[in-house]
DNA sequence: TCCAAGTGGTTGCATCATGCAACCGACACT
DNA sequence: AGTGTCGGTTGCATGATGCAACCACTTGGA
């Protein structure tokens, strides 16, 4: 990947890829938010090869992403745990999951839901709203330079 | 990129991974959203090798998120278009966006904005809502089976 | 009609990231 | 001391990526 050419980039979504557009990083991520935080589990979960999960992890806790910590359970080993920043891509991943979910199984639809933990019942969809509660599509929106004359 | 061992995974994020999960594609869907059609005008805009850009949008169109269509200018060339499918990848969009300009700039603000065209206001953050309208956070979601027992 | 430039690629080759498997030190348990 | 687990590291093979050169077809101009 060369993702050097891009790291200064000014659009945020080039640099949201750089940080976590492989393949192995939002599984991690995807992982960790559900409560995965130790090496072996995550390596057995994701059967991922060690050595990739080792620069893996090492990378994400390097962006801030993820973070070491004691072992919670008194062993002498250390966890991963999701940053403030890691939990902020949770939508990322919903979005992902919902795409996922309507566009990439055979019968239209995925053999998992993500439902509301209190009352089990399946989330909305994520949408884009505007300030004043419009429903917004692509062509509803635009990009626009802050700070300087745009 | 090892994509065939999870190509079958029940994990709709995986699944949509495989599919968007490299580099390039999501900066292309990013420039088609934007109106970007022609060969030449995706080369330009990402800098990408011509090469690279040509299997992408090969294997974009496979998966049915772009579609080829004679060029709109009336010239012997064609275009390539947003399907429905690929227009519904607008929220992953928005939440990389929106992560990117929170954490990956220095002052802790991207230059750019995603703004609402007819008012000319900056969109509301995406947020996950339960059926009933509560914001939920990871912790508030599950992951639920359908069909089996589970 | 011929040449030149533009468009949309393909091909060859180098390099780097990825993946696999073997190895390894620290700790745990007996 | 011996065996097993945890969390890696190292070596090596392979596949994806990137660059640059080349190529076919189209377009435009004289």
């Amino acid at each position: 990947m060369r993702r050097t050419s891009l790291e200064g980039a000014d659009c945020p979504i080039a640099r949201s890829l750089d940080v976590i557009g492989d393949w192995w990083s939002l599984l991690i991520i995807r992982d960790a938010m559900l409560g995965v935080r130790r090496f072996g589990e995550f390596q057995k979960s994701l059967g991922v090869a060690k050595n990739i999960l080792t620069t893996r992890l090492r990378t994400l806790v390097e962006h801030g992403i993820l973070d070491t910590a004691p072992a919670s359970d008194g062993s002498a080993y250390q966890e991963y745990v999701l940053t403030p920043k890691g939990r902020d891509l949770f939508p990322v991943l919903v979005a992902l999951r919902q795409w996922g979910e309507e566009h990439c199984f055979e019968g239209g639809r995925g053999s998992t839901v993500l439902v509301d933990v209190e009352r089990g019942r399946p989330v909305r969809k994520l949408e884009l709203r505007s300030e004043d509660g419009r429903l917004l599509s692509p062509a509803d929106t635009q990009v626009k330079k802050r700070g300087r004359s745009g």
